[in-house]
RNA sequence: GCGGCUGUAGUCUAGCGGUUAGGACUGGAGCUUCCCAAGCUUCAAACCCGGGUUCAAAUCCCGGCAGCCGCACCA
């Protein structure tokens, strides 16, 4: 069933899921608040996640700032690849991508800057494709919130666009805490920031989002996973990026290199699992690979989890290999050994030959240069060096010729236990609002007017109504001490005592809350009260002190029917 | 960011130059032994913001903001 966005977003506003933020002054754009119920199935869905990925996988959640400083995304590529060059005709207004107007002009129009790309459009006399009228020079647009750190002019800094760089710069930290063993994991919960050109569609695309994103350091030459066999018999909906779509099982994809390793498809199951957990409909999830094209500048390979909802078929979750781009990239800026060590099984002594320096010449021969002399001819390969008279090496730019009394080819033993790796990274990274977003819609039910929100009681914000069928000759304090009971046992309830009893049942069914429970004047005899199931409105006899069981029973998966069972 | 459409209580909507801005639902208080949005009484609640035209603007015009749809964008 397609569900009108504007129904389910109306739902929300009315019933205090999501309001649009600051709408007092006008709103603005691409920000929205979490109203009562909004901000606990929120909490919710990020709690069940933290259970799989923490409890369950065994990773390690951090929490970064926000705020990052400039270098941070100058080796990550955000500052580069993250934001896009831009002309506009000066008569009509329509506006281009400047590098996709300088395709054809240029081999790489990505790479040019401003200037470059100014000039190159300049020289190549491209106009407005529309109106052939003039255009202006290229304007940069980064779609990352800058800000400045500091008095003054301060130090720039910037939003994080993603959490996942904080886990990245931490791989030292993190691979020390989980002591010194790959594969590690680090998780991080928590906003980035992206300044959209035109934020729409609700939570789809906003400024700022909540992220959930998981950070696998693994071997380079070794991406298999041991739990991999429990789930391989799964399938899942696959659209590769070459072929047609089909439902595979993870170990023939896997086999046949759909799936380039055992941890990418493990975590795509774990994806699966999850989205089906909080409740959205697994005929209406699907796989896709990104297109080579579409692959972003850090991603070796990359498949999106998409939900089919009322906007169509939008991503939820990124499953990604980054391979070493991001460990590598802030290894190299920053200069940071973020490396993990492989000890070999026995330590090898490893035979090398090497050019050695003979001091007693080459001392008296370069004096002062003769320290940088003997490093450049360690630098040297032996083979090549071996039976000359002599060799040329080049030091502070200067070329010397060094006779070859100055050095030996001697076989050196050394001990090598061990060496050192840059870690590959699987990447799920998930974007909680649209998850939540999902939720709903897939929850959202609607049979003659009468709205009923299915959720999954594990992430239901509210998770039993409780009622009096009269507020009155006890059957309220009745009703407000197992209310009180469910509270103490950690779970939401809510009491209501106005309106008719139908009038009460409808109000939770609109808000998702599973099971109802009625006070009625048997209670005050026989001590049991009903619970009633809100999809099917079926109901059931329940001695009072086992609500709060009965209710726990349901959020963890119980069915409905199984309850009359309970002691 | 460009183009088109739209903006009235919490929600859905009537009004199309002069209205005490109407209704429905929801919500609050109360009545009703009340198990599926029943009924009755009663209360509360709105013209997106700013300019302009006019004796008079929710209504017409301009600008802003917000939403929707298309284009572009979505690392």
């Amino acid at each position: 069933m397609q569900m009108d966005p504007q129904e389910v977003l109306s739902l929300c506003k009315r019933r205090g899921f999501l309001w649009p933020a600051y709408d007092i002054y006008g709103g603005m754009g691409g920000l929205y608040d979490y109203g009562p119920l909004g901000a606990v199935l929120k909490s919710n869905i990020e709690n069940h996640w933290r259970r799989l990925y923490v409890l369950g996988e065994g990773f390690h959640e951090i929490q970064c700032p926000i705020i990052a400083p400039e270098p941070v995304f100058k080796a990550s590529g955000h500052l580069d690849a993250f934001s896009d060059m831009y002309v506009e005709c000066t008569s009509c207004g329509e506006t281009y991508r400047a590098d996709h107007l300088a395709a054809g002009l240029h081999d790489n129009p990505a790479a040019l800057n401003e200037e470059q790309l100014g000039k190159l459009l300049r020289d190549n006399n491209v106009r407005c494709e529309a109106c052939k009228g003039e255009l202006t020079p290229p304007r940069r647009f980064n779609l990352m919130f800058k800000t400045s750190v500091g008095a003054g002019k301060g130090k720039a800094g910037y939003l994080r666009p993603e959490t996942a760089q904080g886990m990245f710069v931490n791989f030292s930290q993190v691979y020390r805490y989980g002591r010194e063993k790959l594969p590690v994991g680090a998780v991080q919960l928590g906003r980035s920031f992206r300044n959209e050109i035109s934020p729409r569609q609700g939570l789809l695309r906003l400024r700022e989002l909540s992220m959930m994103e998981a950070e696998l350091f693994v071997h380079p030459e070794d991406k298999s996973w041991p739990k991999f066999k429990d789930v391989k018999a799964t399938k899942l909906s696959l659209v590769p990026n070459s072929g047609p779509p089909v439902d595979m099982t993870l170990q023939d994809a896997v086999a046949q290199h759909v799936i380039a390793n055992e941890t990418l498809a493990y975590f795509m199951w774990l994806t699966q699992r999850f989205a089906v957990d909080i409740g959205i409909d697994p005929k209406r999830l699907r796989f896709r690979q990104h297109e080579k094209t579409e692959m972003a500048h850090y991603a070796a390979d990359c498949w999106d989890l998409e939900a089919e909802i009322g906007y169509g078929w939008i991503e939820m979750v990124g499953v990604a290999d980054r391979g070493c781009y991001d460990v590598q990239a802030h290894l190299t800026h920053s200069g940071a050994d973020l490396t993990a060590f492989e000890k070999f099984d026995e330590p090898r002594e490893v035979e090398q030959e090497v050019v050695r320096a003979s001091f007693g010449n080459l001392g008296p021969l370069f004096k002062g240069k003769a320290k940088q002399v003997a490093e450049a001819l360690a630098g040297l390969n032996p083979a090549s060096v071996k039976g000359s008279d002599s060799v040329t090496v080049e030091v502070s730019g200067e070329k010397l010729v060094v006779p070859s009394s100055c050095y030996d080819v001697v076989l050196k033993k050394e001990k090598v236990s061990g060496r050192k790796l840059v870690p590959h990274v699987i990447e799920p990274s998930y974007g909680v609002d649209r998850l939540l977003y999902a939720v709903l819609d897939h929850a959202y039910s609607k049979k003659d007017d009468y709205i009923s929100l299915r959720l999954n009681p594990l992430v239901a914000p509210i998770k039993a109504g409780v009622f009096p069928l009269m507020p009155r000759d006890g059957l309220d304090d009745i009703a407000l001490g197992i209310h009180d009971s469910l509270s103490r046992s950690g779970m939401m309830s809510y009491y209501d005592d106005s309106g008719s009893i139908g009038r009460r049942y409808a109000r939770m069914d609109e808000v998702g809350t599973p099971c109802c429970v009625t006070v009625d004047y048997d209670t005050k005899t026989d001590g049991t009260v009903t619970i009633r199931d809100r999809d099917s409105a079926q109901q059931l006899r329940l001695r009072t002190e086992l609500v709060p069981k009965a209710v726990q029973a349901l959020v963890a998966g119980a069915k409905f029917e199984s309850l009359s069972k309970l002691e």
